[in-house]
DNA sequence: TAGACACGAAACCAAAAGGTGTTATATAAT
DNA sequence: ATTATATAACACCTTTTGGTTTCGTGTCTA
């Protein structure tokens, strides 16, 4: 089921839904209170979740009258999948790990880890 | 000027602008080699390379007759900046360092660089 | 039991997207 | 010089997108 109409990529293509995205990054919301946050109506808002929605990026649950949004990441992974195939061509690798590295505290551990993993 | 109407996002969502991405991304191509890979007219063609030119990830260069094209994959970048704060909600980090790592012949290198710059 | 609230569904609209085909222009080849 | 080629530039059409309003239904709460 979820239809196939959207894919991933679609779906991030609309800002509006981007910023969706970021803001059920931080917690789940209600249509209402997602849609608080933009100058749209509530109802153009239920629109964008549906097509987040139909890409599996999100999931609503209905909890009495409301309907609870959740984001669910994993159809990223596509994204980012289709990404790596062109990283070659771009070379910044060293940017990501450093993206990564400057952001985490536990780095070192992480980095020990893995280079521990393949030995 | 490159103008700003299309954003890489936008760009990227079309199926068809993919497998150009994908075709030039192994060598430039003038725009009829392009568009004989597609059922679609050439004109149709066209029209994608000019989304994919205003979001900067193809270049096109006359030569003689022919406008060469070829991928200026710099502005995927950008997607993959925004994926990456969405991946400490699936694939924990582990994978895009692994990733990297993995691929890589000089990574040690790389990951003392980055480490040794922090100091 | 009445409202008030949260949402879904439907009808509608303007503009953009993704196509088409035709015509014009510069370059290459004969 | 003529003709064929590669593409640009239009004009046009149809479907999708992103938005609106209105109305109906279920659900809390005073």
């Amino acid at each position: 089921m979820t239809a196939a109409k959207h894919d991933v990529f679609q779906a991030i293509a609309d800002p509006t839904r981007r910023e969706v995205i970021r803001l059920l990054s931080k917690k789940e919301l209600p249509i209402s209170e997602i849609s608080a946050h933009f100058p749209i109506s509530r109802t153009a808002v239920a629109k964008h979740l549906r097509v987040l929605s139909e890409a599996n990026l999100v999931k609503g649950q209905k909890v009495g009258r409301e309907k609870i949004y959740r984001l669910q990441p994993e159809p990223l992974g596509e994204v980012k999948q289709w990404l790596s195939y062109y990283e070659q061509f771009w070379n910044n690798k060293l940017s990501i790990l450093k993206h990564v590295v400057e952001k985490e505290d536990d780095n070192e551990e992480s980095i020990k880890m893995i280079k521990t993993d393949k030995q």
